[in-house]
DNA sequence: ATAATTTAAGCAATCGATTGCAGGTTTGAA
DNA sequence: TTCAAACCTGCAATCGATTGCTTAAATTAT
């Protein structure tokens, strides 16, 4: 790579015999220069095709009006919804955007969040690993002086802004829409109870059953069951029971929800009529397998937004300081094919 | 926010009665520095929680160990494999990923380049938007000593590295398939001809009814079908041709396969008996659909570390001049149901 | 015509880390 | 014992943009 000199203010200045301060006001804009000398500097600037290193300028702002991201997998739909969102809002703020991938693991969530305080980011945004009960590197975001905004899976202990999905009471709903249809057996796979989320869920599932005095089975609660496989393999063991479920509700995602549907199909169980679906998330793909997935929509791209405008109206009064709370977004149900017998 | 005053190599320094030489020394892990001295500068470093502020390092290194990547969508998985691949390999060398996305808009494009180039990225990475046939903007990556890699949708006359798909050939033997599966009216949805993968798309179609003396009729190639409605449109005005197609390939993308196939089946169309679909991508909804959908997997995450992988072999030999180059990759059909009737 | 004010532009310090050069000390070899 | 090499450490400049302060010039008010 040709090591090609960059335009600075210092050449401009030289080449129009004024100092940088001057052509440094001008591109700012400041109301300090003369009308004539800005327009000629300005002129001069794009014909050397002059563009401004942001890191001098940010070191010397000390702001980078950069965001960053955190999520544990990027092509997820419901976290690259969320991204969209905010990037919507940061977009039209002239804010740029860090996103990084935590790919689940701990370490490396640890790994992104030091490459974000490090590049002096101005907020960080972030959903957490499954992995990971401690949470000291979010406090060390805080600790520097970092906005920090925490959504969907989120650690309750530190205290910041949250913008939340009502897990409880969209499970609440889902379980009450099976009952409802009949189902009398409902089994619950289950998340790591480590995670928010998927301790909410839980909760709106046993209110759920128990307001309709319908007993909660142990064995038809299935622990951390969160990928596709993990869904195929409790549902091979759920449906080989002597009393199988009727009806199961992968809590986790859609896609333990699309591994029972393959289980479900291959051991001859027919859905909805013998057995029940119910996913977590409206990932497109609900829509497309037969019988098409009940699920539940997040409204993620929704709460992206919610998340940008979060920053951007905190960041404007600078002076009171960040009250920490959490804005809860309730989802909504989809009903499909797989749990509709009526 | 609070300001909080971060811990700078001077503070280390002052705490030591060192200079903030030694200290930067010792935090890179130069052999210039005292065994002893350098442990009591690390163990300090991490009691004071220092971060070193990569805006400064990056603006006295003129490196930034970034590289950028601009893509139409995040959310399309072709895309966001192919950043799964690159991230692979850059967070091993520990440089850092800013993901832009252009929304297939022009304007935004460049927008987004502009803004990588003032991040003083090393490396700006690309998949071009549909919009725009203008390329002076990348032009302006390369005048700027930025190392540019085009990949998939790519300028061709913006002379780079390029890591693409042998679409030609895969749209060959895709269409080839259709033939000896006893498919004789194929007809084609094409995308936008400015770009590069549409026309070599198209070049395969062509070359592959040629090859066994197929006509070519014009009615059955319809232009711009490159998103699922745009699809579900051209069905619904091949299928209420006199003599309709009985396969369509749609070459663009399997979001328009999916509008080829809802349409055929509301109209009554058998699928793959009555009219064959071919899709290209391999999203993963194309296995979920029913019936299944014939694709063309690309392999995206492996492009995404060739792309990464060219970066850092080019990177290594500073001396010798870039050698614009294209690196080929072989798609693969995967055939499923809908096009399988023998 | 002179003082007061406004406007324009320069000077120089600053943000934090890095690094070539130089000075000083220690070690080892002759 | 003497000199060279090896090793540490400090000094000061540098990366490029920004900004408070100052000075000079131009404009207005008195």
């Amino acid at each position: 790579m040709k090591p090609k000199k960059r335009t600075t203010i210092y050449d401009i200045a030289e080449k129009l015999n004024i100092t940088a301060s001057s052509v440094s006001r001008a591109l700012n804009n400041s109301n300090h220069v003369n009308e004539e000398t800005k327009k000629l500097i300005l002129k001069t600037a794009a014909e050397l095709n002059y563009k401004r290193n942001v890191l001098a300028s940010n070191l010397r702002k000390g702001q980078t009006k950069t965001i960053g991201v955190v999520v544990p997998r990027i092509n997820q739909n419901f976290f690259s919804n969320v991204i969209a969102g905010i990037e919507e809002t940061t977009y039209s703020k002239n804010f740029n955007l860090i996103i990084c991938q935590s790919n689940e693991s701990h370490e490396k969530e640890i790994k992104c969040i030091n490459a974000l305080i490090n590049q002096h980011v101005d907020c960080i945004v972030i959903s957490v690993a499954i992995e990971g009960t401690d949470y000291s590197h979010l406090q060390n975001v805080i600790d520097h002086g970092i906005q920090l905004i925490q959504f969907d899976r989120v650690a309750d202990e530190i205290e910041t802004l949250k913008v939340i999905n009502d897990n409880e009471q969209a499970t609440f709903e889902a379980i009450t829409h099976l009952i409802d249809q009949g189902y009398k057996r409902i089994a619950l796979l289950e998340g790591p109870q480590t995670l928010n989320i998927f301790r909410q869920r839980k909760e709106g599932y046993l209110k759920a059953l128990n307001k309709h005095k319908i007993p909660v089975i142990d064995e038809l609660i299935i622990e951390n069951a969160w990928t596709k496989e993990l869904g195929a393999e409790a549902t091979r063991k759920l449906l080989s029971l002597p009393e199988p479920p009727d009806a199961i509700f992968a809590s986790t995602s859609d896609f333990s929800a699309l591994g029972v549907l393959e289980v479900a199909t291959s051991m001859g169980f027919k859905v909805p009529t013998e057995l029940g679906i119910l996913g977590y998330a409206n990932e497109p793909f609900t829509e497309l397998t037969s019988p098409s997935i009940t699920t539940i929509d997040q409204f993620s791209q929704y709460m992206g937004k919610t998340i940008a405008n979060l920053y951007f109206q905190e960041s404007e009064n600078k002076d009171t300081t960040v009250v920490p709370r959490t804005i809860s977004v309730k989802p909504k149900l989809i009903v499909r094919a797989s749990t509709s017998r009526k």
